[in-house]
DNA sequence: TCTGGGGTCCTAGGACCC
DNA sequence: TCTGGGGTCCTAGGACCC
């Protein structure tokens, strides 16, 4: 049988903020998302006040003063820092990891031999001081013999003080799980979401329970291959295998302004920037892209302005992952949908078909074969990744990204402040 | 005034091939 | 009058996750 632990961070922004901030530690605490749009990490303080995951900031900011809570923009290098700490901490207890997201990760226990005696509960809890100790962040342990079943028991642990942060559901009875599943909305259950729930619950299936025993083949048709893996997990078949590496198959940098954009040329510089930051993402990964694509869109909320939203892509003969040919055709593709007279609200790149460095089929007409272009634009790139990551993110970066112009606001606070 | 930024996978349908 | 039967590949769209 599997075994495997959920680890998963408990409202870890916020929580990483509290690291480095002792004194905001018991206080009502929020961080809100790029340009301080919206919350997307809250203390249980400010979940008990009922303010939702993504509620935007503006509705929220009478709350906000009233219980005055501790407001943050997102300090994403911060969070990607402390994740690569815990998941150190993890590497510690298992070396077989899945890095599921920057806050959650799967550990295989199968084998582990400290484990034989079957202490699965304590040994959740032996992650969690130790995670607690060397990061200062607090987890939730769910251990179960399928990972659908895993994120069920590390719910049951954040949700219930009295676990002590750990649960497992390992070695209990089928009724006793059954008990669990029923207490459990089917739309809380991984890999469910809302519209799925809707259609489900037309059939009169509400509760984990309900969809374990339901009828294989509806699920198969209404929800795909995959919900019927997800039923065979909750009846503890284990589908789902661990991924211990997993390299993107698609990069997408994107932002919303601060402002409104409306020039070509803002744009460009714009753009120009993400192609920056996703080649690196590229390249960290040791990948390749064939295709890049550049979106752009107006604010889709704003009633009285004019809408309109484009994307296009190029293909290239060959893979790349250096920035200038990538910026060069995300300009070319930039031009073919910008269209004056609209006020700008987000842009992006997006890159595909990636592959690794190493398995790369070469074009017979390519010219950079005939001469040593493709070293010395390899040894370049290498030099610009090595500088920024000594120095700071896009210390070194191209002429055609924008250095002086900041198109984005920071600081809630101020903003909050001006309302007074 | 002010509404995030990443990712994954599956399926249906069309184009095209012999 | 009668108009095949396989395939593959690509794309768009829709669901999901954090």
């Amino acid at each position: 049988m599997e075994v495997f632990a959920l680890v998963d961070c408990n409202n870890f922004y916020v929580s990483c903020e509290r690291v480095f901030k002792p004194e905001i530690r018991n206080k009502p605490a929020l961080v809100l998302s790029n340009n301080d749009g919206c919350c997307v990490a809250r203390s249980n303080e400010v979940k008990k006040l009922g303010i939702p995951m993504g509620a935007p900031f503006f509705k929220i900011k009478d709350l906000v003063k009233k219980h005055q809570i501790q407001v943050f923009s997102s300090n994403y290098e911060l969070y990607a820092d402390m994740s690569s700490r815990v998941m150190e901490v993890l590497f510690t207890f298992s070396n077989q990891i899945e890095v599921y997201s920057i806050d959650e990760a799967f550990l295989n226990l199968k084998d582990l031999e400290e484990l034989r005696g079957g202490d699965y509960t304590g040994f959740g809890k032996k992650i969690r001081e130790r995670v607690k100790d060397w990061v200062g962040v607090p987890v939730s342990v769910g251990i179960a013999p399928t990972k659908t079943l895993a994120k069920i028991a590390g719910e049951l642990a954040k949700k219930n003080q009295e676990y002590g942060g750990s649960f497992s559901l390992m070695g209990i009875s089928e009724r006793e799980l059954d008990l669990i599943l029923k207490s459990f909305e089917v739309g809380d259950v991984w890999g469910i979401g809302r519209q799925y729930s809707k259609k489900l619950e037309q059939e009169n299936i509400l509760t984990a329970y309900d969809f374990k025993y339901a009828n294989p083949l509806y699920i198969k048709k209404t929800l795909n291959i995959n919900g019927l893996k997800t039923q065979n997990e909750l009846k503890g078949v284990s589908c789902l295998p661990l991924e211990e590496v997993k390299n993107k198959k698609g990069i997408c940098t994107s932002r919303s302004f601060g402002k409104k954009v409306t020039s070509l040329n803002s744009l460009q510089e714009a753009v120009s920037s993400f192609v920056t930051t996703a080649s690196e993402k590229l390249r960290d990964q040791d990948s390749k892209c064939y295709e890049i694509s550049v979106f752009i869109r107006t604010n889709f909320f704003s009633k009285q302005d004019l809408q309109y939203s484009n994307i296009a892509s190029y293909k290239f003969l060959e893979p790349t992952s250096y920035s200038p040919d990538l910026i060069k055709a995300s300009r070319k593709l930039l031009k073919s949908i910008y269209r004056p007279g609209y006020l700008y609200q987000k842009a992006g790149v997006y890159l595909s078909g990636i592959v690794n460095g190493d398995e790369i089929q070469e074009s017979l007409f390519s010219l950079e074969n005939f001469d040593f272009t493709k070293e010395r634009k390899k040894s370049l790139m290498d030099c610009v990744d090595k500088l920024n990551k000594r120095f700071g993110n896009q210390k070194v970066t191209f002429a055609s990204n924008n250095l002086g112009s900041k198109l984005s606001v920071k600081d809630p606070n101020s903003i909050l402040n001006a309302n007074k």
